[in-house]
RNA sequence: CGGGGAGUAGCGCAGUCCGGUAGCGUACCUGGUUUGGGACCAGGUGGUCGCAGGUUCGAAUCCUGUCUCCCCGACCA
């Protein structure tokens, strides 16, 4: 959908929507290569900010990095069972390692047959395999534990069906291993991570979400327990945002990684896994954007500030730009990341409109009016408000201006989220909810996964999770009509 | 893998029914006038029409095969 200008719009189709706002907005391209993406400079920048706000977050709960390798052996992804059967069917495989020139069909390549692996390396659609097996020659004492490493990498999922930057065949991502010597321990470190994924959402993407549990269907393939982070889309879908999983002592009994305890007696030890995905850079352009494009919150947009010179003549222009250098080594100084779009082959208008499309939270216009009334334009993305400030306030207006920005921002999606938490006590309502007013919806729910099944296969609404804390409460099955202790949240999710 | 749609200039598309040697918008390049919200005028560059084969004097167009992408479903932490 397009206005006469070729300006992208949001459209009726979400997906449309998006995935020309973000092609557009210089942010990914598809490859066309089986459901890959390209990250474009500009989006790319926007994943090294939130990369940088997560390891320093990982860092300070005592977590450091490290790097495994892409390839698993099939007999490492064999040994724990349910994780096995859960990626089994998506899973991409080396079996050869070596082409030749074909012979019949001179400057074509074909696969060397002679160069069939004995056995079959799988691309790494998560590394818990390889990781828990070099865990095994790590890991003697109790004095080695907890062991709390990071990886920073990219993996393959060869889903059917792909959607740009929600479910790419590769994405990059980071993914936390943990192991120790306690149950306790490993619960409580998978719900430190949830905590910390739920802040870094919160505070960095101003985007609100929901803590809770995942039931035993929508669990991680090999997991005892999986807690996520769900956010809300603005068409009323959710998105799983991060997940953190207790992994009890499944990876630790197929991977033999025992230790000794305080006692001298052999352990197993316990295990934690959680990751977020470029996923994220998805959920930030669903859940703020507008008609105009992306809006990005201060804490994570590639420029913060972007200051747009308007002139005529070359005088004008030679004054502006003294104005401006002045400007932006205040902002500079305070921390602030500035463009000073000094093209001269577009016009201001141009540039305030690309500047809009690429989410810039604010805008400083700086003409010959400003330079003879000593002033400036601010305008801010989310609102599009403008103000005319004293140029030698407006360093200190412009902080301001982003630290509102960054809760205005919040705000919204929050309300939003709020006011779509509908409680619902009869099937008719849930399916109407659903239907018109989409997303989250609390409701009783029987705590069986046939019920589960049998809701989801009605109207494509699956448990995204059980709330943290959530209160008990006497009620009958919204499907099934059985008993129930608790609500759950319903959502059609990507 | 099932059902539907589409591959023609960087991007978005028309042309295909009814075969005659490729066009529109935008972008790009040159010159000029412009510049406080996506400029205008004039000129210009750019495409073996997804690929392979066939029919024909002649194929973007007809036939056969094949590849890819998109949407819906199945699938999916």
């Amino acid at each position: 959908m397009s206005n006469q200008k070729g300006i992208p719009k949001r459209s009726e189709n979400y997906s449309e929507w998006y995935n020309e706002l973000v092609v557009k907005a210089d942010l990914a391209d598809h490859s066309g290569i089986r459901g890959c993406m390209v990250i474009k400079p500009y989006g790319y920048a926007i994943w090294e900010k939130m990369q940088a706000q997560l390891d320093k977050m990982f860092k300070e709960t005592g977590h450091v990095n490290a790097y495994f390798p892409l390839f698993v052996p099939r007999s490492y992804l064999e040994k724990e069972e349910g994780h096995a059967e859960g990626f089994a069917k998506e899973c991409a495989v080396v079996t050869h390692y070596r082409l030749k020139v074909d012979p019949d069909n001179k400057g074509k390549l074909m696969v060397d047959k002679d160069s069939k692996l004995e056995e079959e390396l799988i691309v790494r659609p998560t590394s818990e395999a390889v990781i828990w097996n070099t865990y095994r020659t790590w890991i003697q004492s109790y004095r080695d534990l907890p062991l709390l490493i990071n990886q920073w990498a990219n993996v393959v999922r060869w889903e059917m069906r792909t959607r740009l930057f929600l479910r790419t065949a590769e994405f990059l991502w980071q993914e936390g291993h943990t192991a120790h010597a306690t149950q306790q321990e490993a619960v409580e470190e998978a719900e430190r991570m949830m905590h910390v994924y739920a802040e870094f959402a919160e505070k960095y993407m101003a985007l609100p979400v929901l803590r809770g549990r995942k039931t035993p269907n929508e669990r991680f393939a090999g997991a005892l327990d999986t807690y996520c982070i769900e956010a809300l889309m603005q068409d009323g879908w959710a998105l799983q945002a991060g997940t953190s999983h207790f992994l009890g002592q499944n990876f630790a009994k197929a991977f033999e990684v025992k230790f000794t305890n305080r006692e001298g007696k052999q352990d197993l030890v316990w295990g934690t896994s959680w990751g977020v995905s470029t996923r994220l850079m998805g959920a930030l352009v669903m859940a703020h954007s507008d008609d105009e494009g992306l809006v990005l919150p201060p804490s994570l947009a590639p420029f913060q500030v972007v200051i747009v010179p308007i002139y005529r003549s070359d005088e004008e222009a030679a004054a502006v730009d003294a104005q401006v250098q002045i400007l932006k080594a205040r902002l500079t100084k305070e921390g602030i990341s500035v463009k000073y779009d000094n093209r001269d082959t577009q016009k201001p208008g141009f540039k305030f409109a690309e500047w809009e499309l690429k989410g810039v939270p604010v805008r400083i216009a700086i003409g010959p009016k400003d330079v003879a009334n000593g002033t400036v334009e601010l305008a801010r993305r989310d609102t599009k408000a403008k103000q005319v400030v004293a140029f030698d306030q407006a360093a200190e207006q412009v902080q301001l201006l982003l630290a509102d920005m960054q809760q205005a921002i919040f705000g919204r999606a929050q309300a939003f989220l709020d006011s779509h938490i509908t409680r619902v006590d009869t099937w008719e309502e849930f399916k109407e909810v659903l239907e018109n007013k989409g997303g989250f919806i609390s409701a009783h729910w029987d705590g069986s996964g046939e019920t589960e099944e049998q809701i989801k296969a009605h109207t494509k609404a699956t448990i995204r999770c059980i709330p943290l804390n959530n209160p008990p409460e006497a009620g009958t099955c919204i499907f099934s009509g059985s008993p129930s202790a608790e609500r759950v949240l319903f959502a059609r999710a990507y």
